[in-house]
Parts: C-alpha cells; sequence; structure tokens
DNA sequence: CGGGATAGTGTTAGTTTTAACAGGCGGGGG
DNA sequence: CCCCCGCCTGTTAAAACTAACACTATCCCG
C-alpha cells in the first residue's frame, strides 16, 4: 500500500481525466482488498434539489438496476452518509428497513462493504464505498485497515470533487462580478436594498441593478432564492 | 496507538464533558508525539459572522497572546484550514507572510505542526492541531503516522463538533416547528407566500404568520436573513 | 478600433413583504 | 380545567422588491 505522501497526490492527480483518476483509485482500493469501488458526489443547488454524479466499477448490470430503481432513495448506506461523515460497515441490521434492496445487492457480488462520507469547505459532499463479494470484514481487518479507508475517503474526494462538481453544477464557475458577490452577501445579511446603498455608497437603484444580475446568472427566481443559492454554492 | 474501533468512541463520547473529551483526545496525542493539541470549531451564522470556540493545550501565554492580537486573522494554518480539508504541515515557507507571528509562535515551543480541518453534514467546521517544540516532522515520520493523525482529526470533530456548535448556536437547538420549516423552505427555494399558500393548500396570511415566526426565532432580519440562515445551520 | 463585460444611474408600474393589530381551534400537561 | 403551543385566519398601510424600458462610462481584449 502507497503511504501518505504529498507526491502521490500530485502523481494522481496529474493531468488524467476524471476517469482516469477513477482507474488509479481504484487500483488503490484493490490494493486494500476491495475489489469494487465507487464515488458520488453531491452538489447542494436549492435546498430540495441536489446534483449527484456517481461513478464505480460495480456490474453493469447492477448499475443499471440502481439507477432504473432509483434505489439511492432508499439505500441505507447513502441515507447515513446524507447525516454523518462517520465510516459504516455494512450489516444486516442496516439493511433491514430494506430487504429486498439488500438481497439484490448481494446477489449481484456486493455484499461486503464499508462507506464513508466527506463534505468540503466549499460544500460539496461525497461519499466512497469500497466492497467486495466475499470474506467478511472482521473487526481485525478493521483495525489494520480502517486509517487507510478512512485516508482513502480523503483523497478520492480531494481528487473527485471538484472536477465532477464543475461539470454539474456550472453555475459554481459563471461567477459572479465582485460587486454582486458584496451586494448579494449583504442581501444574505438581512439589509434591504436601501441599506446596502447607503453601506456602498451608491444608489438603490444600482443595488437592485445588481441584484438582478444574480437573479438571471443564478437562474433564481428571487433575491432570496438567489441569496440561498449562492450560501449554498460557497461563492460567499 | 489504539486502533480503529467503534467501542472507542463510545468510550470517549461516555458521559464526559467537553473538556473531558477534550483531555482523552489529547492523551491520543499525546501517543502519536504530540505535546500540544488544538481543536476549534466554526459555525457559520450570517456568512461573515461565524462563531469560534478553541481548545487547546498551548502555554497559557501563547493563548492569551493569540487572542489578544487577534491572530486568528492573519495565522496561515488557519486561512489553509477555511479553504481546504488537506493536512498541512508547518513550514518556513508556510508561515513567510507573517514573520513575526511565526517566531513568537517558535518562541512559546510551537516549532512543529500539522493541523487538518474537517466539515460536517450539518455544515459545522472544525480544525484540529497537533504541534510540538522539537523533531522536525519528517517524511518517515508522516508515513507512519499520518493515517492515525487523519483518523484522530476524524474522530475529534465527531466527538467535539456538535457539543461545542450547540454550545455557541442556540439558534440550532430552537428548532422550527414542522410547519415552519416547511414554509420556510419553499421560501429559500425561491416561492412567494402566495405560491406557497397554494402548494400547502392554506391561506397566504397563515404562510406569512410562518415566516414571521421564522424570521424571529432565528433572530433575523427578514425572510432572506432567515431563509440563509437557516440553510447555513442546516436546519432544512 | 470595436465588442463585451462591469459598473453606475434614471423612470414607471405592478407585486410582494413586513409589521402590527385581533382572533379561533385543538391537543397535551400541570 | 386552564394555559401554552402549534396551527390557522383576518385587515391595513407602509416599505421593499421585480421587471420593463433607456442611457453613460470605463476597462480589457482581440
Amino acid at each position: 500500500m502507497h503511504v501518505w505522501q504529498e507526491h502521490l497526490l500530485a502523481d494522481l492527480d496529474g493531468a488524467g481525466t476524471e476517469q482516469d483518476v477513477f482507474n488509479r483509485l481504484a487500483a488503490l482500493a484493490l490494493e486494500l482488498g476491495f475489489d469494487h469501488f465507487a464515488y458520488g458526489v453531491r452538489q447542494p443547488m436549492h435546498l430540495s434539489q441536489h446534483r449527484v454524479v456517481m461513478l464505480n466499477n460495480y456490474p453493469e448490470s447492477w448499475q443499471q438496476r440502481y439507477a432504473e430503481q432509483s434505489y439511492f432513495l432508499i439505500d441505507p448506506s447513502v441515507k447515513h452518509g446524507l447525516k454523518s461523515t462517520m465510516p459504516l460497515v455494512w450489516t444486516d441490521e442496516l439493511f433491514l428497513p430494506e430487504r429486498g434492496f439488500w438481497e439484490e445487492a448481494r446477489a449481484y457480488g456486493l455484499s461486503v462493504g464499508w462507506a464513508q462520507s466527506t463534505c468540503d469547505m466549499q460544500g460539496v459532499s461525497g461519499m466512497m464505498t469500497l466492497a467486495r463479494s466475499n470474506e467478511t470484514l472482521s473487526t481485525a481487518e478493521l483495525d489494520v485497515k480502517g486509517y487507510k479507508m478512512i485516508w482513502l475517503t480523503q483523497i478520492t474526494h480531494q481528487l473527485m470533487a471538484n472536477r465532477l462538481s464543475e461539470k454539474i453544477a456550472p453555475e459554481r464557475a459563471s461567477v459572479l462580478s465582485g460587486r454582486e458577490i458584496d451586494v448579494l452577501r449583504w442581501t444574505a445579511e438581512g439589509k434591504t436594498a436601501s441599506d446596502i446603498s447607503t453601506i456602498m455608497h451608491i444608489t438603490e437603484r444600482t443595488v437592485n441593478f445588481h441584484i438582478a444580475n444574480c437573479i438571471k446568472k443564478l437562474n433564481a427566481t428571487n433575491k432570496t432564492a438567489a441569496a440561498v443559492k449562492a450560501a449554498l454554492l460557497g461563492l460567499f
């Protein structure tokens, strides 16, 4: 197993596409004893509507089935990952509420698994899963590999999150101008247009002009939605 | 060094105060070879105004100095932690822009250090620092201990973040009622009161009533600020 | 030099929020 | 049984926001 080294990150990062990087990470997962590797990233857009991408090397048929049935809506490991960043080992109890799903997953060779989610300073969250078909994940194995699995979660997120989130949320790149950000920040703080005009020494009219531009650029329906969206996207 | 085990977490968590837990974590840091241990948590409130608490076992005099001079505003390791969740080793280059600060810290016995920040699914972020006065942190040492240091960051956050954030941001506990959350969520999505009245089959008046309550409870100045604040506090 | 992005301002009209009053209905706990 | 809380509704007037239109100036880039 590779050790914690700066240059490893740089090496993995390199000039590769996200699929390249994914493959190299999957190779690390294999070194850890897991032939299946998955990483999904979630960029909050509004509040209910997030955008999600998922890369994995599960059996094709299972990938298709999972997507078709929208299993991410009921998958207990996903539910856990949305609440906590603590590692999670797949157990029968965990999947008790979704027996059918669990049995189906096992039939596809996904019976032993470990997952952990992350969240970074830009508000992008991701979840990594390591899985295999046999050899129960014993406490002894976790004692040995646990640290490395957590580390793998970290670097996977570091390497994949930005690549993927920019893809699914172009709004993040379509940056607001400096003035627009200032105005929108004050708005989010609860200042009215006339407050802001005083603070920034410009006309109330100009404040509203900038806000209107923010609303357009962020594809929001009004001030409030624009402010929340910008906050969620980490634009402030 | 202790191993990655469920029961360790439960044990550390126990019934202790945050200071108890902190002390036990500091003991783990000592086992890793760092006699100084620090953890700070940051709860975003508005956007500019965050609330921060910091626990550490640095020399008293340095703690005081750091607070007096508001060094957190210029501390390069803090700056890094606010942007990235990647581990950071204290180096001369890092502190180049703040020579005075760096030399002062070293004079207090803080010359070798490692820091990493975390962010959880509730939007609470934290930064853990391990430090000592001598024995440069070599690549070899990092190869051996790096994984465990990352792990320590994780459990420290897991154990401390909620305890501390509830303390500094009582708004998180002052839960909104179910109806209030529903209304505020729709508001954050950009719906107007009359839209929401249609969606929820209630009067426009009632929608505004709930929103007014949200504004009061969240101590916000208006709808927009309330929505942003709720989003930042992870109330949705 | 022309085009595009950013920044600033103006007017008008219609819609939405905010704030402050007053009240009813139902459930849970002392 | 009464009180508190969540939930629901009503009215009114002032304040704030949204969406159109049009116009000027600066700066940078090709």
